[in-house]
DNA sequence: AGAAATAATATGTACGTACATATTATCTTT
DNA sequence: AAAGATAATATGTACGTACATATTATTTCT
């Protein structure tokens, strides 16, 4: 791996994971300087640093302006985990998406929705929920708030035909979010609309997004029983 | 936004989400090329380049040589999942960690373990059990299977002091892994380690992580009740 | 000795140029 | 008209240079 032929980012970028690897740098390690590496790789000090940048960003290294570049001392590994709509995570299984809404009311919060998107008791508020199908069996529960000050053309929606899920994603796009995972014993209804037994263990998602400092909406997605979301590292 | 001042790619990101955002361009719309949003912006092509690539690997667009840019048509959100070693997670949240080793055995693998990591039945492997604890109480309860094979030193390690899950970390670095997340009703025996009730709701993580093509281990680590896995996107 | 100012340094990023590569569009040929 | 060869084009990336910025190391001043 000495000079000659031109080196890619993704050449040096596998070189560097290599000799993290093999030990030959080991965490909390000092490793050369770009300036180095470049002379050392047979490139530029723009490819080793492309290179490294991105090692950083996977979680590898730890770069810091003077101090330099080591190897991360207790690395913590960045899963990627895709949130898609999930009509298309149903037919990703190659499984026929179907969805129905349950009710939709407009009306004012309950005081935890209030508290996750920092809004007041008399907020104009649309509370749905819905169930979407996989093969006509129930695959999840929705229960989602969504503000109507912060985006008024929902009540236009015809939410009987498509998800409030799927509108607000092409509506509503949002700044940043936070989802939690858990998982929860089913009570009597949710048993009942995902047609299991109450106590069964489902898999939980809370999802809460936000335009800037406005609260868009907050969701409940409870999966049916046997559910695995999957990430790779 | 028009040219004058320099921009940084930082800013030329910002713009573009903003047009994004206002749906300016609306999703599954072509936008300017490189070199023309260059000159609008008034800064050079490879800094667009960088905040378009950026945009497209958080998902926002897709890109594809000689056919441009557009707006993602189903934005698949890319959260991102941090993984630490379990130690950090709990001192994280100010708690006091402690470990302890239930049970520790060289033997060969079940079945499932075999399909898991394609290893054979005959394979030489650690099967490991054990809690480890928040405040004192029971926070997280890992079944692992480490291959020898691939990390022969592992049988040196004194498992008492040090998890698993932090040795393996710092000495058997891996180049790819997958995740699982789920719920489970607890069983018997895992309610009782986990001081809770038969049937309670359980959040399971299941990891097998890989050097390669080698298989190196395979996890299944079950949280006490209440946890909740944060993730921002 | 301790504080403050100053220098040194590794990474961060912007620019222009050049060429590579994937993909689409166009032109030939049969 | 279908198939195959060829050109056109937008993104992908490598390079060298220049300067910005954060942080550490050193020196100067009190």
């Amino acid at each position: 791996m000495n000079s000659l032929e031109q080196q890619s980012w993704q050449s040096v970028h596998d070189e560097v994971l290599r000799r993290i690897h093999t030990r030959v740098w080991k965490p909390g390690d000092l490793i050369p300087k770009e300036v180095e590496l470049a002379e050392q790789l047979g490139c530029a000090r723009a490819t080793v640093n492309r290179a490294l940048r991105e090692l950083a960003s996977e979680g590898f290294l730890d770069r810091r302006r003077k101090a330099g570049t080591r190897v991360a001392a207790h690395p913590v590994r960045r899963a990627k985990l895709d949130i898609p709509v999930v009509r298309l995570e149903v037919e990703g299984r190659g499984q026929k998406y179907a969805y129905g809404l349950l009710f939709s009311e407009r009306r004012t919060p309950p005081p935890e929705i209030c508290a996750n998107l920092s809004v007041t008791a008399e907020s104009d508020m649309l509370h749905i929920t819905s169930l979407h199908l996989a093969d006509g069996k129930p695959f999840m529960f929705e229960d989602r708030w969504v503000s109507i000050a912060a985006t008024p053309t929902i009540v236009e929606a015809d939410l009987e035909k498509i998800s409030a899920n799927e509108w607000l994603v092409l509506h509503a796009p949002y700044t940043r979010g936070d989802i939690y995972f858990s998982a929860v014993n089913a009570t009597e209804t949710e048993a009942k609309v995902l047609r299991t037994d109450p106590g069964t263990s489902l898999f939980l998602m809370e999802r809460t997004t936000w335009e800037n400092q406005t609260g868009i909406t907050s969701a409940r997605l409870l999966f049916a029983p046997g559910y695995r979301k999957h990430s790779a590292i």
